[in-house]
DNA sequence: TGCCAGGCCTTCC
DNA sequence: GGAAGGCATGGC
């Protein structure tokens, strides 16, 4: 078993149940096993001490420690955003701890268009059934888990298929991505290179993506802080506590205030709005 | 039963 | 270019 010393606030039940991951289960010790792209993990927090077992022990503090982003230093973009905001210190406060998983950019690609308008049950369900179906099995503690396809694996992937794994009117979607991936008209990679304007458009010419999803796919799977999502629960908090309402007026002032940690600002007042009722 | 879920597309002015 | 309606599925 891996044991990490944390030293720094990590909150890790928050981390994966806030709703940047979906396939994950929490066990009845309080653990959590969690589908990684290339392996399972088992996760739970023993005093100080992170504690993880997986399937795959290769180069596994490695992977844990990057997946978890645990060397970034978030007291430190805190105090950054407290500085030019103290009314933002309640919600940072209150999502202290919470980390941005490294995603990988395929899985949360289709993670997301599928979310379009989906409740977070049936976006895990969804995932799992492709899982099942087209990925890779392992084995970890006896029991049957399935790696994430990549899109080779969903080239032959038909609209009726998709909609077998329940993903509804958005099957058509994930057809189009797929086969544009797999003929080199989009290339997932590109995005590392382009800055965040031109990422967000060239994500938002795909059928299905619109500028929430193409913000999460940035904001998750490439580490872009700058990029954010604006939806009703951000419009919500942004209305009661700062007196300031419509999107392009809720963007302008997050650009100015929280610059190049927007990202990591609006998500911390979205799980505050959104958890923290009365 | 009806409404909503971290929207987006198409159609119609 | 902006508003309105439609869209699969499941939970409440």
């Amino acid at each position: 078993m891996l044991k990490l010393r944390i030293n720094k606030p990590f909150d890790l039940e928050n981390t994966i149940t806030c709703g940047q991951i979906f396939r994950f289960k929490k066990n009845n010790d309080d653990s959590y096993t969690v589908i990684l792209s290339d392996r399972v993990i088992n996760v739970f927090m023993d005093k100080e001490y992170l504690c993880v077992t997986s399937n795959n022990e290769e180069d596994l503090e490695n992977v844990i420690i990057n997946y978890f982003d645990l060397n970034n230093d978030y007291d430190k973009i805190i105090d950054e955003l407290v500085k030019n905001d103290k009314k933002i210190s309640n919600a940072a406060m209150f999502s202290k701890g919470l980390k941005f998983i490294k995603q990988e950019p395929f899985e949360t690609l289709i993670e997301y268009i599928i979310s379009a308008n989906n409740g977070v049950n049936n976006i895990g369900n969804s995932l799992n059934l492709i899982a099942q179906k087209y990925g890779k099995k392992v084995i970890f503690e006896n029991k049957e888990y399935y790696l994430f396809p990549n899109a080779k694996d969903l080239k032959d992937v038909s609209l009726e298929d998709f909609r077998n794994c329940k993903v509804g009117f958005r099957d058509k979607y994930l057809k189009e991505v797929i086969y544009k991936i797999n003929n080199n008209e989009f290339n997932l990679d590109l995005l590392y290179e382009l800055d965040d304007n031109e990422a967000l458009k060239v994500l938002m010419e795909i059928n299905g993506i619109g500028p929430k999803v193409a913000s999460c796919i940035l904001l998750f799977a490439y580490q872009k802080y700058k990029v954010f999502p604006v939806d009703t629960w951000v419009k919500k908090i942004m209305k009661s506590d700062y007196n300031i309402e419509g999107e392009e007026n809720i963007r302008s002032y997050a650009k100015k205030t929280y610059g190049n940690y927007s990202g990591i600002a609006i998500q911390y007042l979205f799980n505050y709005s959104r958890n923290n009722k009365e």
